[in-house]
DNA sequence: CATGAATGAGCATTCATTCAT
DNA sequence: GATGAATGAATGCTCATTCAT
């Protein structure tokens, strides 16, 4: 997607101090660029149909190698989710200003989630979305756990929307419609074409306010 | 879905004149059953964790037998999703009716959409969504052709709602937010839930038109 | 192989004999039919490689329609190489002169078995030679024994010819080099090429032969 | 084949060479064992009936674990077929003595390729000549040029005794014709029986020179 | 930490053969 | 006889994981 320049500063310092309070592993690092490969494979391929050794290969080490990084190839899943979902919360955290009018804030909140889906987060977040149904029950739970902290923030603004008579349905309705709408966006949105990202985060944010006065 | 006495009989008979027609196969046919069954289980575990011993395991028969009727596993999950794209395309076909006003022709397409996404075929269209990728490019072709026309159908309202002047957002993009949000529908929708599948659809057609003067 | 009006009718007249005393198939029954396609096929592809259904679909019947005929696919190559060999046998026995000269008759035994390892029984013979492994051991003790008439035949002729001092060397190895050395001429013999069959003949026989004072 | 002293050094020479250069596998390391174990088994029951478990089975390893060597059973044909070839040529190379009169050469030439017959190559060239069909069209083609080299060093002695008028035929058809026989050879010939592999390379020669004046 | 050979269970697919119709 | 769907054992091959070096 289109972005200026200051979200790529934003972006950068959010993983920059995740990396610093050892929340995630440092994109430069071997683990990091473990992960990120990882995902891109994943998102490309499908978890199912990458091989460690299709892993391996593009990171230039032998399969057996990874071994000594993540006990087992789910556990590379697992990594890649927790971290996107860590850095996705954290982006939220700081992509929102509280002091600003809700409806404000759900633009706000729809564009950070936009610029997850179509930045450079873009492949751990589609494989956080089409490879869910590969986890084990228990990572499931973990993950389910860590996601909530993210859709509690979603949740603050659209149901002070919706208390406020702001929204044209539910709260909980319009969340998981835009959920899926916007999830959807890495099969169509192109980053070259007639709308920018933040022109796709405004369409996104009319589907649920009603028209100001 | 709660779905009206209706519904069912409209859905039948879809199916009906197509397997006299020969388009797809008879439900209760030997091929039928397995087409559902693979819908099924490809949706529960994936295409790729679904083996064909599993498949053929479900049916009752050997999993050499399956060879019998399709030449490999793909070209189960290729017949899966002809006979979705077919039956859908057929249901929308029969349940718009082109003399309605635009407005209401829209609410019945996300209905007709939504009776797919979450009444009886709905494995073969989670399956059509999410194994998307799992085709070879010669398959993938073959279906795109197949689904532009339903899309099609889509587009021709859409696109009259815009000349009207009703539409909040460009034609293009309203669909794709919409085939989106519906598609996410099977993630969280609860048949037994505090929503029916009307009230649902009737959200759903408010996030793209203009509020009635 | 160039072969002259004579040798057609010989052979014409040599399956016609043997398929009225009943001991093979007549060709163009349709047992015969199954064992000509069969041995074209098992030369063309290999016994292992050839299946079933390339046999029963060349033959324009059903797979399981074959078992009909024959109780197994080991039981068609048998009935096969039997064939090949009362044929060859049979062409012998007519094809030399007992009243010739040694010296000829070896020349017109050549002759003889050259024009079934190039002529029509070509497939068959081949097949004689190169899937003689695939047997079991009851079926290769039982062809034996048909072969033995066969090199008999043969033995009779050379052994008189070493006793008569005109062999170059002793009568076994002499006959097991042309074995070796006729048997291969299927895989470069060219109709078409340089050399007829009756050339070939000649020139096989001057290897074992001293030269004629 | 009862064979001399001076044979076994020669040929232990020959592969001790080749595997210093790396043309072919050390027969004491894995790879080695694989291909001649790979050379027996599909010499005594045919490449097709020779499955990759038989292999694994023989050498005490997984099935799997063949895979790690050859990528396909087919590359573990033409191995043995390649590094036979390599053996053969070199084989030819060192056991003719250019200085030698032609006739002599010949005797040499054919003695050289009896050795790889019924020698320690005999495996791999049985297989060499029976499973040729088994090979891919691309495979075939490399394997050819390979044996051109081979087959240039005997049309090189073949054709000289041509020209001085030495042969009883044309050196392609001795050629081919000695092919068969000495191909054959591997069906009969007894290392334990009445003669040696020397006397019979000299019957061999037999067939094609002229009695010397 | 890294390697890479080995594992062994599992996979899609093949195929000779059977048998109810 | 012929059909063709079904069988079930077998096949070549894959791949996450282990472990001695």
């Amino acid at each position: 997607m289109r972005r200026r320049k200051g979200d790529e500063r934003a972006l950068t310092s959010v993983v920059e101090d995740l990396v610093e309070d050892g929340s995630i592993a440092d994109p430069k690092s071997a683990r990091g660029r473990l992960l990120a490969t990882a995902a891109h494979l994943f998102r490309e391929k499908g978890y199912d149909r990458t091989t460690v050794r299709d892993l391996a290969g593009a990171l230039g080490i032998q399969s057996g190698s990874l071994f000594h990084h993540y006990k087992t190839k789910e556990d590379i899943l697992i990594a890649v989710m927790e971290e996107t979902i860590a850095v996705s919360t954290e982006r939220l955290r700081r992509g929102v200003n509280p002091e600003s009018p809700p409806r404000e804030r759900l633009v706000q909140l729809i564009h950070c989630e936009l610029q997850g889906i179509l930045g450079e987060t873009s492949d751990a977040l589609a494989v956080l979305v089409y490879e869910w149904k590969r986890l084990s029950g228990e990572a499931r739970d973990k993950l389910m756990v860590a996601r909530a902290g993210y859709e509690a923030l979603w949740m603050a603004c659209l149901e002070e929307l919706e208390q406020a008579d702001e929204l044209t349905m539910e709260a909980p309705v319009a969340r998981k419609l835009l959920i899926g709408a916007l999830s959807w966006t890495f099969n169509w949105f192109d980053d070259q074409g007639v709308l920018t990202g933040y022109e796709l985060a405004e369409r996104a944010s009319r589907m649920f306010l009603k028209p100001q006065s």
